[in-house]
DNA sequence: CGTCTTTGACCAGCGC
DNA sequence: GCGCTGGTCAAAGACG
């Protein structure tokens, strides 16, 4: 069913490309499900029009749209046997033929109406997800920042009576308006905190643009460390291949090869090779447990624009990175809860991603050598096996279902401490997880929906990138 | 000629 | 300090 669909896609993708006079001439139709007829090629219905008035229309298609019909819809004179049947049927035959000539023109109208009604589908679901998408980034800011300002408030209140005191001693030295003095105070603790919050919102701004500035602020602010081991976080996956990497849309250059301890097969490296200086690199490496199996290492974020199938994975790795974020949050030492990242499962899936401490950094491996039950594995029924087309199928809802549980994890724990802090805000996060995760549960909830969803975007990712399998975006698959 | 791969050298971190 | 290991650099060569 998945599979008709995307080839019903790609066929009224076809049809708009080689028609695309058709669409353009034609005036827009309304679409409401139901197959519409148009006016302008109803021929069915003005049957009591005059001959002429066809004639006009039809020779006005002819010369509009270079459409090959593969029909000899024109009347040779040279023939005889025509010219005679001409002569003898001169209007039957010639409407049978401008009959079924208008027949198509209007199939292909109704086409190109479902077409252009699918592709709307697609970009408000593809719109839908973008949004969610940033939401979420901006609310773990905003969550980021109120445990800025509560740590901040909380000094404040130390600081206040600090300069209470102050102020009384300086009261008594200087007997000054004490009232200004506290404003003044207050004034220029304002402006620090300030000051603060702009190094801090400068500190996710800049992570967020993968600029590799954070180095050089390393050693002076107490989230660098956070940041760091937030930038090193890893998504690993494992894919059975045959091919030496699988593809994700990106370009990679490789700058090193190395024997791991233990393994036969040597580990590469690459670096993304799409934008100037992007510090995204992947580490590939067979299992040598089972050579089958492509264990594919990202690490860092892009920094610049993404084809759309790449942009499967970067979210999948941005997600990831969130989820560990939202779990390194929770400490005040900026370090990772360990029983967050060990309870080993993320919610979606037991057997389809885990996380790991174990690693120099937190890592995520996902999984997709294994058959689940979910409804991952379910949508890819019918789909084909290769690993690397799965990977480009299944990322995109990975990088949903990762948002859904960073989500989930980073709401979970931070309900009480937000609530706490920020009553109303902790209220506004609640309402929007929910919606979060109403949004996801009715997008991944029906299986149909979503396959259906898939193969309509991995339908317009074909054909926006037809080297969709890497075979010009990773030299090494060539 | 530009881009990419290969591969040995180098460096840093870690354990002993 | 020494050796091991993982990760990176950079020169040389291949390729289109």
């Amino acid at each position: 069913m998945y599979k008709k669909l995307t080839n019903n896609i790609e066929d009224t993708c076809n049809n708009d490309l080689s028609n695309a006079a058709v669409t353009q001439s034609s005036p827009m139709m309304s679409f409401n499900g139901k197959r519409l007829a148009v006016d302008e090629i109803d021929f069915f219905t003005e049957k009591k029009k005059k001959s002429e008035d066809v004639d006009n229309q039809l020779v006005h298609h002819q010369m509009e749209l270079p459409i090959n019909t593969n029909l000899d819809l024109l009347i040779t004179k040279s023939s005889t046997s025509n010219r005679s049947n001409m002569e003898e049927g001169p209007s039957e035959s010639r409407d049978n033929t401008r009959n079924k000539f208008a027949a198509m023109l209007a199939e292909l109208h109704i086409i190109n109406a479902e077409n252009q009604h699918l592709r709307e589908l697609v970009d408000q679901v593809n719109n839908k997800y973008n949004d969610l998408h940033k939401d979420l980034t901006k609310l773990m800011q905003k969550q980021h920042k109120n445990e800025i300002n509560g740590a901040i408030e909380e000094k404040d209140k130390r600081d206040d009576m600090i300069i209470s005191r102050s102020f009384l001693d300086i009261g008594i030295a200087t007997k000054e308006d004490p009232s200004q003095q506290h404003s003044e105070a207050k004034l220029q603790e304002s402006k620090n905190i300030t000051e603060l919050m702009e190094c801090k919102n400068r500190d996710v701004v800049e992570w967020n643009s993968g600029k590799d500035s954070a180095k050089s602020r390393r050693d002076k602010h107490e989230s660098s460390e956070t940041m760091s081991m937030i930038k090193k976080a890893r998504v690993s996956v494992r894919t059975k291949t045959d091919s030496s990497m699988i593809s994700d849309g990106c370009q990679w250059r490789k700058y090193g090869q190395k024997m791991a301890k233990g393994n036969p097969c040597p580990r590469s490296y690459y670096r993304c090779s799409m934008g100037t200086a992007c510090p995204v690199r992947k580490q590939v490496q067979r299992n040598a447990e089972d050579l089958s199996v492509l264990i594919t290492t990202y690490e860092g974020q892009h920094n610049h624009v993404l084809p759309p199938t790449a942009k499967a994975i970067a979210s999948t790795t941005s997600a990831a990175a969130s989820m560990l974020l939202s779990g390194s949050m929770l400490s005040s030492d900026g370090l990772i809860y360990p029983n967050i990242l060990e309870s080993a499962s993320l919610p979606f899936s037991q057997n389809l991603a885990t996380l790991s401490t174990s690693a120099p950094f937190p890592t995520i491996t996902l999984d997709l050598t294994q058959s689940t039950t979910n409804n991952s594995s379910q949508l890819l029924q019918g789909a084909p096996q290769d690993n690397q087309h799965i990977y480009s199928l299944l990322s995109p809802l990975l990088a949903q279902k990762f948002m859904s549980s960073a989500t989930n994890i980073f709401y979970q724990n931070h309900q009480t401490k937000v609530s706490s802090l920020h009553g109303s805000q902790g209220t506004e996060t609640a309402s929007f997880v929910d919606t979060v995760n109403a949004a996801t549960a009715a997008i991944t909830g029906d299986p149909k929906f979503s396959a259906a969803v898939m193969a309509a975007i991995t339908s317009i990712i074909g054909s926006s990138h037809p080297n969709i399998n890497g075979t010009s975006g990773d030299p090494a698959l060539q």
